[in-house]
DNA sequence: GATCTTGGGATGTGAT
DNA sequence: CATCACATCCCAAGAT
């Protein structure tokens, strides 16, 4: 069928430092590819289509971002702080690289840009399902929105249920 | 002090 | 026609 990859069933949770880890410019080449892809303007048009069969809306941010989260290969540009709370943050070097693949996903007419996605990111803050936290780069799923998306990524495994009511924010 | 990060108003756009 | 979910623009204020 199509690669609407909306699903992935991957679950990672990695605890990992909350240092940059992007210095190693590891997978940006696939990234690379990935854009290129996107980029397919025969793929918009039947994409469009499916997605009415489907009935699916257009993805949102939020889902997008966590999708990325889940992508082993996106942990240049990505990565949770703690996923258990919802706290990820954005690579500063290739963050525009994420930005680039929301717009291209979009299918937007200009360029997608750190700058806009987190002007985007901010009106979450109005709604909730994402708030910034004090770090630099810094964002923080909503435990809603959180459970939502878990729930949809892998409804068939069985899971720990940690009940973790909201985690104060680390000290700085 | 230049660059980066954050914040938000105003207005436009595509889809529902 | 209205609303929603951004997209685009722009400018200003902190932070590094």
């Amino acid at each position: 069928m199509l690669s609407t990859s909306l699903v992935p069933q991957i679950h990672y949770l990695q605890e990992l430092h909350p240092q940059d880890p992007s210095a190693g410019g590891m997978d940006l080449d696939v990234i690379d590819e990935y854009l290129k892809e996107q980029t397919r303007p025969n793929l918009q048009t039947r994409t469009e289509e499916e997605r009415l069969i489907a009935g699916k809306r257009k993805e949102r941010l939020f889902q997008f971002l966590y999708e990325m989260l889940q992508t082993p290969h996106m942990r240049s540009c990505i990565w949770w702080v703690q996923s258990a709370n919802g706290t990820f943050q954005f690579s500063s070097q290739n963050k525009e690289k994420l930005a680039e693949m929301w717009g291209k996903r979009k299918g937007n007419r200009k360029t997608m840009t750190y700058q806009k996605m987190a002007r985007a990111l901010r009106n979450y803050s109005r709604t909730g399902e994402i708030c910034k936290v004090k770090r630099k780069l810094t964002y923080q799923f909503n435990e809603r929105t959180l459970r939502g998306l878990q729930s949809i990524t892998h409804r068939n495994s069985p899971k720990p249920n940690c009940s973790n009511k909201r985690i104060k924010n680390e000290s700085l």
